[in-house]
DNA sequence: TGAAGGTAGTTCGAATTCGAAGGAGTTCTC
DNA sequence: GAGAACTCCTTCGAATTCGAACTACCTTCA
């Protein structure tokens, strides 16, 4: 098992720029294990709940709605209410009818989960920076993040649907 | 073009060297989004039934033990069993004891699972290549395999406390 | 040898996830 | 304004996930 590198995991057979993919795969699951380790440790909370709360948390003193917290984090909106749900029960996060529009539903922090928030997160970052910010100098780590930054513009400009073919070329 | 920092995603009140955190978050959840769909199209599989039979198919003649499955997966011991289960009624594995260690299993891709990986792959490839490839030049793409690679190799040179199946320190 | 401790997998129950279907409010269209 | 079409969110059932407890086998060591 402590035997691959970044290439040498790469299936034979195939063309090598797929290098990227499965190093990706591997670091985003490694880091994800490690924080959802800390998070149930030092929390008590799991890593979408975490997302929850700290997208909440973003000083911002308006409420979001359920479709922006869906659209903010990768989740399907039953598993959504399923969590807000779980978080309300917990006093952490209160829901609250819109009063704009009578169906959408106003999520905010409670104290509590601002406090808890607050408990949470430096034992997080710590963890974070002993997995990714210690493993490069600032350089690559600038550079890293400048790459994955680009990806990511790539990936949102993608239609999610039929997407096949389509222009490479995007324009910022 | 100084956009090299993730500085739209980070939330505020953060070091901005945790921009690499949130990039790498987003950017592996909108890659595993992408194929989890192609999957499912393309092959009626899961993410981590296709990660199964991808390792499988490495084109190594000798079988696998459930436990080399799990190191290389991110997945619990259980889950693995249910989904090598789940994969064996499909007929596309096969499970038989091990003639070396009478508690060990081995496990073996049947041609149906070969064949459904033949035809799934390409589809695969394609998405990911829509995605992570083409969305970087060949020296971005080997930088950013570079630094995942490096950023791999410190995570599993740092084995978290809990860690359960670490192995004795494997010299080089 | 034979008991103690370790390893390989499975089973079990509880928690979480998703997609599809549903209820309710809103907007569009005529 | 009435109805169709749409959006926001929840409910529902099924599938998947995990950790802990368990069985069976292997290894160590006295």
């Amino acid at each position: 098992m402590p035997e691959s590198e970044a290439s040498s995991m790469l299936p034979p057979g195939l063309p090598p720029e797929f290098g990227v993919y499965f190093a990706l795969l591997e670091v985003s699951a490694l880091v994800e294990h490690g924080v959802v380790g800390q998070l149930r440790r030092d929390g008590d909370l799991s890593f979408v709940q975490f997302q929850i709360l700290a997208i909440l948390g973003e000083d911002r003193p308006s409420p979001l709605s359920m479709t922006d917290l869906a659209d903010r984090l990768v989740h399907s909106k039953s598993g959504l209410t399923y969590q807000v749900g779980r978080l309300e029960q917990s006093g952490l996060v209160t829901r609250a009818p819109s009063s704009d529009d009578e169906r959408g539903v106003e999520v905010r922090l409670t104290p509590e989960g601002a406090a808890l928030l607050e408990r949470v997160v430096p034992g997080h970052l710590e963890v974070v920076r002993g997995m990714l910010v210690e493993a490069l100098d600032d350089t690559e780590r600038e550079r890293l993040t400048g790459l994955l930054g680009k990806v990511g513009k790539h990936l949102r400009a993608r239609p999610p649907r039929s997407a096949r073919g389509i222009a490479a070329a995007q324009p910022d």
